[in-house]
DNA sequence: GGGTACATGTAATCAGTTACATGATTTA
DNA sequence: TAAATCATGTAACTGATTACATGTACCC
């Protein structure tokens, strides 16, 4: 039972466990792919290696099946709900960096050719359209289904996002910097 | 000379290189923390271990001050400019994810308490507002000055996304979800 | 001339990714 | 029953962060 300081991984792990109940890797795994990979994804390897730190740190509980695939299924224990606890009830004073490779060569586009600069624009916006699109494609499958009330809330604001990040490089293939 | 694939932070340093002329790690430091440190954080250490890696691949020049603090400093090179301009040539097709903690916690918004939530948006709402001033701050700094058009620009997509962010935040202050 | 802030770097650690590898189940 | 694919993991690597450590210049 380390004192080592939890990531967010860590506790996007835990809120699964205590989510979903007694589960396996792999169940995580299928339900992050229609959901919080959205807008925090990361390899499945994550899902076997996090869940043995969040044990050795006694947050969650693990069961192997005997037989079969000896698949191990987590449930998360009572100091794990607690610290699930704190970390909600902390709330989040800094903003997140924007950080993308995108806007790391507009910055730098007084070093690219012109035409360089306008195809980034223009594959920009058609890729923010696409995810747009797939957003609400996402949106409508949920619906007004009771208990994705937050899930749901949190696509509202890739959508959100998005949808200013179209309008900005609509804005630069117009009208380009420097010119 | 490695051929190993240059990571988004190479690129980050080999273009302030490239674009600041023969250049210390420090002066980097300097310029990096009132421009794309807006947007890509980084501590200062991989100013310095960073163009040694870039100096092993060719890409940059390394000179030594012979007396004094022995300051590194680094110049682009033929290879460098070419990999660079390679990168910029190459428009990025993916959309960066939102990955803020914040989110992360919405989206378990269900295993929180109703106050926690709300705490969470009104916090959200009041880093955006402030992240919002400081952008615009800037960007009155920065002014009209020629040769600072594209930093500007992405500064532009900072107000925007930040804009979007405030706006989801205050909904969700006025309703939240689930309710 | 001593303290303080600025400037410059190194070392150790570690989470996250990549790549690999194998077992179980289905389907044709 | 062969092959494909689904499911489940492990091992190695490494970029990024954290923490440490020291040197230099300036100011009172």
């Amino acid at each position: 039972m380390s004192t080592a300081a939890l990531t967010p991984t860590s506790y996007l792990v835990l809120g699964l466990v205590a989510g979903m109940g007694p589960v396996t890797p792999y169940e995580m795994k299928q339900f992050v792919s229609t959901s919080i990979g959205c807008f925090w994804s990361f390899p499945h390897s994550q899902l076997y290696a996090e869940p043995d730190r969040l044990a050795a740190a006694g947050y969650v509980e693990v069961e192997q099946e005997e037989a079969g695939r000896r698949r191990k299924r987590y449930s998360i224990t009572d100091p794990g709900r607690e610290a699930l606890r704190g970390w909600l009830a902390d709330p989040v004073s800094q903003v997140e960096e924007i950080r993308s490779m995108a806007t790391l060569k507009l910055f730098f586009g007084a070093l690219a050719r012109a035409e360089d600069i306008a195809a980034l624009a223009k594959t920009q916006a058609e890729a923010c359209r696409e995810q747009l699109d797939a957003f609400r494609t996402i949106d409508e499958t949920i619906g007004g289904q009771p208990g994705f009330e937050f899930p749901r809330a949190t696509l509202q604001l890739g959508m959100k996002v998005e949808q200013a990040e179209l309008e900005f490089w609509e804005g630069i293939v117009a009208h380009p910097p420097g010119s």
